[in-house]
DNA sequence: GACAGACTGGAAATCGCTTTCCGGGAGGGG
DNA sequence: CCCCTCCCGGAAAGCGATTTCCAGTCTGTC
């Protein structure tokens, strides 16, 4: 591997001077040094040991952002927008997957923390489990206290800058708009019990019901997942209308119901959330509320790399698109 | 920062106990020792700093995976492959995405080298540009110089360990079982004329047809993506049954024809390339040629990190699946 | 009881780069 | 003409770990 070394002393120079050259630091280098410096490290192909700039810097120009599953559109689309501004400020990008196991996010917390990260993004629902989130909240307030930026896209709950989508608020407006058309009985595919973006949504769309004087409808858990989707839809029983906490169960359950001969949205209304653009073109369009994945993305790393002096929350609204997979009941 | 010299002092031991003690060196430290240094780290909640230890290492334990767009599920579900594997071994992954712009590939590979990480990565379709592909085989070349690493899903032109998909053989499979079932009027969506992954594709499905007798196919380029697809759709003319290139421009095809009041398969049959797991639920279902993505990009990534001597070539087939999007012309 | 060999702990060199500090030469003002 | 300042180049001290080498302590065997 060839170093600084080797390429200040092919160009004669001092290992300083060759630094100098190298990186764009404050100081001035002669012309003539200058291009002896930079023809002899493009003779020797020398790359910058990173470790060890990061090691004298103090600092690295890394960030890490931890998402539940690569394979989800809605995560891909959160890193797709993190890593586009990372990218605008030069900034290399290192991915964790923590195939939701919450012990693997802060393990990935832990590990950025040793990378020396510049920043953090935690993408993705907290979960309801006090012992788990403080264990979480410590390794952060440990990487935070080395200096470490981090922010949040979800919940409010880890004391730092944060993007929160309004889940209750969306799932209530969905409520409402699907209420306007006449639907009465209800099903909720709530997702997993502990996970809180799941039950934001599902009490945001039961208590907008309730202030209806609806009745309340019918919750059944379950993966979070296209397949927890499917599997939760052969459980609806008589609802006119079922709403998914996200759009890939939602997908689940419209594939369950075309399985079956349940023609959507004629015999079944199904609404999801997230708007996750590889359903673009699905058949039936989805209802759903719409979330700008890509800016949240992009505004939680922003937040995360300002150096703000106290932490933000940033809400973002969802917006109700409705599509042909809701109809109106008579 | 807390560092190892903190933890050591705390533990009354000197650095070279702490180290050893900390990080499963050979070397066996005394039980009461290990336990005060043990309990020190706790205490100081001491992370080792990583760029430290992949310096004096020499070795970093991340590996890196490039790929042209995170939220398309091909690569979404390429990486998805490979972090697996990469956890199991306990490696970081740093994600790149080129967003299709072989400079970044590039920029990529040389970040990745100053990074040192262990291994790279590289997914996706190389490009038909001499001079890129020598100057990424340049970059590729500097990084190995120095002990790195590479592997590349797609066309075998690096000279690296390389998991090449049959683009060709299942682009023919393809054509002869469309062929088979009537159809003479084929048109080709075939993506950038300088994608090797599109050119092949379209290559392999129109040398069959022209094996079996038939027609040219129309040949329409466009972008290799849902737009691509969509845009290409408007021009197929008689055609009775139509190639995309890849899924996700195949499902452009298909939104195209709907909006067109263009019935699939009725008016026209469409298949794609890929089988991305997101079209599971697509209506109608897609015919295509699967691939193992997932199972492939972990294969690259295990084939970069074993110590092979001479590059090996894995070829990985692929399975025409017929599903209802396309039917038989009479 | 003595000595070889196995272990354990510590001092110090090392990894590759940044950056402070210092010295010498050039330029400008009094 | 001298002195002060400004600039540029180099020597060397870190950054936070790992690891070699060395010394001291135990054990076991003859």
């Amino acid at each position: 591997m060839v170093t600084l070394e080797d390429v200040a002393k092919q160009a004669g120079v001092s290992l300083a001077t060759a630094s100098r050259v190298l990186n764009g630091s404050t100081r001035q280098v002669g012309a003539s040094l200058r291009a002896k410096v930079e023809r002899a490290a493009v003779e020797l192909g020398y790359r910058p040991n990173l470790a060890a700039q990061t090691l004298a810097r103090g600092a690295s120009n890394v960030i890490g952002i931890v998402v539940h599953d690569l394979t989800d559109p809605y995560f891909a689309a959160l890193a797709d927008g993190a890593m586009r501004v990372a990218a605008d400020q030069g900034l290399l990008v290192m991915v964790g997957a923590t195939h939701r196991d919450p012990e693997q996010e802060i393990a990935y917390v832990a590990s950025l923390n040793a990378q020396r990260v510049r920043a953090v993004l935690l993408a993705g629902s907290r979960v309801d489990d006090p012992h788990v989130t403080r264990r979480l909240r410590e390794e952060v307030a440990r990487y935070r206290a080395g200096g470490g930026r981090v922010a949040c896209v979800g919940q409010d709950l880890l004391e730092v800058d944060t993007v929160a989508p309004a889940n209750r608020e969306g799932a209530a407006d969905l409520a409402r708009s699907l209420a306007a058309l006449g639907h009465t009985r209800f099903a909720v595919l709530a997702g997993p019990a502990g996970l809180l973006t799941a039950a934001d949504r599902c009490a945001g769309f039961t208590d907008a019901l309730a202030a209806l004087g609806l009745p309340a409808p019918l919750v059944i858990h379950g993966a979070f997942d296209r397949d927890g989707g499917h599997a939760a839809a052969r459980e609806t029983g008589d609802a006119t209308c079922v709403f998914a906490v996200n759009d890939v169960m939602a997908v689940g359950a419209l594939a369950s119901y075309r399985e079956r001969g349940i023609r959507v949205p004629d015999d079944v209304s199904v609404a999801g959330f997230d708007d996750i653009t590889t359903l673009r073109d699905h058949v039936p369009a989805l209802t759903t509320v719409r979330l700008p994945l890509a800016d949240m993305g992009a505004k939680a790393l922003t937040l995360a790399l300002e150096a703000g002096e106290r932490t933000r929350v940033e809400r973002v609204a969802g917006e109700v698109v409705l599509r042909q997979s809701v109809r109106r009941h008579e």
